[in-house]
DNA sequence: CTAGGTGATGACAGCGGCTGACGTCGCGCG
DNA sequence: CGCGCGACGTCAGCCGCTGTCATCACCTAG
């Protein structure tokens, strides 16, 4: 009886990734998309400002995570501790369930280099968000946009591996032994020293 | 006497930039740059896969820099000093005399999201060659790939500041104190300290 | 000197992403 | 009851980008 049906977008979405799952993203037209859900072309367009965006919006919902765990750091943190608390925060959003649901947009993400250009940027953007805060937060230049980028190099590659064949620890679990690895990482000593080289053995 | 002139694509990329210069990005059509060297609309796209790589095209040579850097370096060097040498190496391609054609390019990209979003791809192509080549070396992941994001994180900050208004240090100078302060970020004691908040006074 | 190959370009047609303008219809509100 | 609003459809059109084929200078073999 109603003229359309509530939740539009969310029905974009969900035909999106579905299609182009399955034929491929740039074989998928944006009107086949409107169209598998009884819209036209141009409604598409009025919910996604790009054809690309369908795969990507809600991500505003990740820099708020971010920034959540900034927020609610105690004022004496130091950056890397403000960097863990972002990356705790953040990691709710990934809960167990939607992993899934992640590696399946992901492999989509993969197939095409236009969604992972995409995918970059919006990990720019939240970058961006961060160091704001941060310098908001009275950390200089450029420590803020060092420790902005580290979390979201930390959250990347963290993300990279909860998606990973097999693997089945949390998100948190994962992004503190990033991070930890990080850390090791640009702390080791220059100097000599026997089996410098890996790091570490795992 | 010759039915085309030689430095095809050259031309191209200096129209280009003018004309984005002047008159937006947007604004300005593949057509009127092909036609403003005496080209067609079809020939820019024989020489530039799209519109916007007649702004990026050369950029592997970067990746080829960064390169150069990690193969000179000796077999026993830590992932963070190969950061540094692969760092040192790329320093090479910004000799001060590039630094005005740099401010007018990074200014014209600064202003359309579409140029903003290739750009950090092409940092992201040169992270993953970065990563490769550290794991040939027998680093192990994560840290290969941390080091690879770590040292793309500070050829950025540092080519941001190494852009700036009256900045007259040299690219290499400018980015051994950025790394030195990622290395004095990440190594900060978690351990309540006077003033850790405020890592730097500079 | 001629025949044929090569490589960069032009000309043309066409698809798909994306936009502006305008009309339609159901709904809630005064 | 009349009105505006908001989501949507329709239409026309630009531009990015591609496939296809013809063209023309140059170069090489015979």
């Amino acid at each position: 009886m109603v003229r359309w049906q509530p939740g539009t977008s969310g029905r974009l979405q969900a035909a999106a990734l579905e299609l182009f799952a399955s034929n491929g993203y740039e074989q998928t037209t944006a009107a086949e998309i409107a169209q598998s859900v009884g819209l036209t072309e141009r409604t598409f367009f009025r919910h996604f400002s790009d054809k690309r965006e369908v795969l990507f919006h809600g991500q505003e919902l990740m820099v708020d995570a971010f920034l959540a765990g900034l927020v609610a750091a105690p004022d004496e943190a130091t950056p890397m501790e403000l960097v863990a608390a972002a990356l705790e925060s953040a990691a709710e959003l990934f809960p167990d369930e939607r992993r899934d649901h992640s590696r399946l947009r992901q492999s989509v993400i993969e197939q095409n280099p236009a969604l992972q250009e995409r995918e970059r940027h919006k990990m720019s953007v939240l970058a961006a968000a961060l160091g704001d805060t941060l310098r908001g937060r009275g950390i200089t230049e450029p420590a803020a946009t060092l420790a902005a980028e580290s979390a979201t190099t930390v959250f990347g590659v963290s993300f990279t591996q909860w998606i990973g064949a097999g693997e089945e620890r949390s998100m948190v679990e994962i992004e503190r032994t990033v991070l930890a690895e990080l850390r090791n990482l640009t702390a080791a000593r220059p100097a000599a020293s026997p089996a410098a080289r890996p790091a570490a053995k795992a």
